[in-house]
DNA sequence: TTGATTTGTTCATTTTCTGAACTTAGTGTC
DNA sequence: GACACTAAGTTCAGAAAATGAACAAATCAA
């Protein structure tokens, strides 16, 4: 078990890449001292290691790092079917991936993670005996202890204990997120929002998954909902959306509904580019469609800025791209809806993402409560 | 200065209210050997006091409470003129009351805020000696360290250390915030809201404030923005707003929206109970803007929810009441608008207020940080 | 009255951090 | 190349904060 100092310099580095022990200590507001002996500590159990040495006047210091091999973490996605599972290190990297049948029954999923996990471990020599934790990233609510799941509409869970009967059955210390939230901490951990402190995650998928960080920290929400940004309001009195009301956002800019509408519209449409494509030769329903869905998407995100001044928000998306209309209408209606005193003060970063997010998301989970623990402060 | 744990421990009691020495050392994960030093080292400060002796088996516990008069706080609100100025307890009482004229110039504030000091200070015998902070609340963009007014359009403001201008003029420790937020802190030392973690003041008078506390702690956002409601865009391509763009929140569902919504339609409003009035008596026009007002906020506010999932929010408003047509709309376009799976979960308080909460919430500003400090986690 | 029970205190010990002095490993200058 | 100069990192004695175990205190229950 790793001491509070330890945590909050392992928590330092991993937002700021590489320190020198002086850095190290004016951050943690500790004496040289301490630090020497904390990193001392740390370097013994393999989790830092010096790398570079940086030459300037007086003594050349020494940079430290997180060791990647330090610790290996197993991810798996039950968002898919089969459901991906990833072996990945401490930097995020994809060491191996394999894929295991999804099941609704939740010891038959532990069953199979504990099936799968010897031929993943296999693929790195130090993996079996540095696996330090399991992953799980589903669509549905999970509770702050990330253990058990609420709800799952997907799944047609209530109050499942998953993470405890996958740590029973495979003996490692298993947590599980909802699927945006994971996509969110691994951004936090390995990608582009590291030394950010509030941020929020927007994934535009089949559905759209949003999460946000606050103050260095995932904010879950007082029932885990926090993020919903699919079922908020964007149309009053617009399409039946499947939750029970009208509107959502869910049901205009979601690819599902995209899919739909142009369907609907008799375009054929089995991604993003496919309707970009119509809507360059100047097909004015494909256009309609877009502008519709992009406007929707950037409402709903201008008012999360106006609601939350977010440091950075971070649009996830796997289909097609955003250098089309589509990314081109989004843009604007976030311009013009948020208060132009502000407007162009948040930055909306775009990335698209592989197949891999969702496991890679759930393995984050795994290293976010290796390095920093999850009740920590 | 208090050393950390102190701190926490005030937190904890100012959420929680009188506890045992044993229940602190239970909520603050420490020994009891180490509570009882802390304890005392707090009542030799008249910090806290032994208030309540429990018994049951064994040992009676004495309950510990903080001391309402160790420490004397003054409010001043510049969102009036002239401007209230108050002198409050650490529990928040309102020991004294007086008035200073408005200035746009931060020396001549500061030089009023000194010279109105002493006859304040007066009205209670330990106040003078035990003056531990000055408070103010505007309306604007204050930074995360509480000093600087970083822009406020009311007050024609720009960058503004308007903090450290009281401070040398008056000696005495001063805060800014901007209002909203001031008004969520009061609710969070003083109020309904103090032992619970994520909530949301949305504040309803002829502007419309908003601000969240996320994880016990005040969340101001990147730029000092969060909570920035009033500019939503909730009724796209709607009514220019002052702010520049269109169908803000706030061009209808503020005071003075309605007001001027009823003005045009040939109504006479000076609050809000008169179009209530009409709208009872069956007056289509003042039914019409009360169910725009009230659509419109519900909608904002279960964006909100949906955005956020707080535990709590928490509507006040100055004129007028929410029994009316008003509220009741307001309280439906909640419920329609929010997931209906969550619906009803999120707690709705309504509170009505007098005419001190701000210069209230500019006193709970310098209590917290006399309590809790800025910069703790 | 006696035992059970639980609170809160005391004290020796451990853990964690600090401050000051010191070592180390370079750069810059003559 | 010898010299000062600079800044990083280490060492070590001591301070500060928390722990654990034993104990004193104050009640209830039989």
């Amino acid at each position: 078990m790793l001491t509070s100092s330890q945590r909050q310099l392992l928590r330092a580095i991993s937002e700021s890449g590489p320190l020198t022990r002086t850095e190290m200590a004016q951050m943690l507001g500790l004496s040289k001292a301490a630090m020497s002996g904390i990193a001392r500590d740390l370097i013994d159990l393999g989790v830092l290691h010096e790398t570079e040495i940086i030459y300037g006047q007086g003594r050349p210091s020494v940079l430290l790092d997180l060791h990647p091999e330090c610790a290996f973490f197993v991810g798996i996605s039950l968002l898919e079917d089969p459901a991906p599972m990833i072996l990945s290190d401490l930097n995020g990297k994809i060491i191996a991936r394999q894929a295991m049948p999804l099941s609704r029954d939740p010891k038959v999923i532990a069953e199979a993670i504990s099936e799968g996990l010897p031929s993943l471990l296999e693929t790195h020599p130090d993996a079996k005996e540095k696996l330090s934790g399991i992953g799980v990233a589903l669509s549905g609510f999970v509770d702050e202890t990330q253990a058990h799941c609420v709800q799952s509409t997907l799944l047609n869970w209530q109050d499942v204990p998953l993470a405890k009967i996958i740590r029973e059955r495979s003996g490692i210390e298993t947590f599980i997120e909802n699927d945006a939230k994971a996509v969110a901490v691994s951004e936090k951990l390995f990608g582009s929002a590291r030394e950010i402190q509030n941020f929020s995650v927007v994934s535009l998928g089949d559905g759209i998954g949003c999460a946000h960080f606050i103050d260095g920290r995932l904010y879950r929400g007082n029932h885990g909902g926090a993020g919903e940004i699919a079922h908020c309001t964007i149309e009053p009195g617009g399409a039946p959306c499947r939750c029970g009301k009208r509107g959502c956002l869910d049901t205009v800019a979601s690819m599902k509904a995209i899919k739909e509408m142009s369907r609907a519209e008799g375009l054929k449409c089995t991604s993003l580019s496919d309707i970009e494509d119509e809507a360059s030769t100047g097909n004015a329903a494909a256009i309609r469609i877009l502008h519709r869905a992009g406007s929707a998407l950037g409402l709903a995100i201008a008012n999360l800025i106006q609601m939350n001044d977010p440091g950075l928000i971070l649009i996830t998306h796997v289909e097609g791209s955003f250098e089309g209309l589509f990314g081109t209408v989004v843009n604007q209606a976030i311009e013009t809806n948020v208060l132009p005193r502000y407007a162009g003060q948040t930055p909306i970063r775009i990335k698209r993402v592989d197949g891999d997010v969702w496991a890679r998301g759930a393995a984050s989970i795994a290293a976010h409560n290796f390095l920093i623990g999850s009740h920590t402060s």
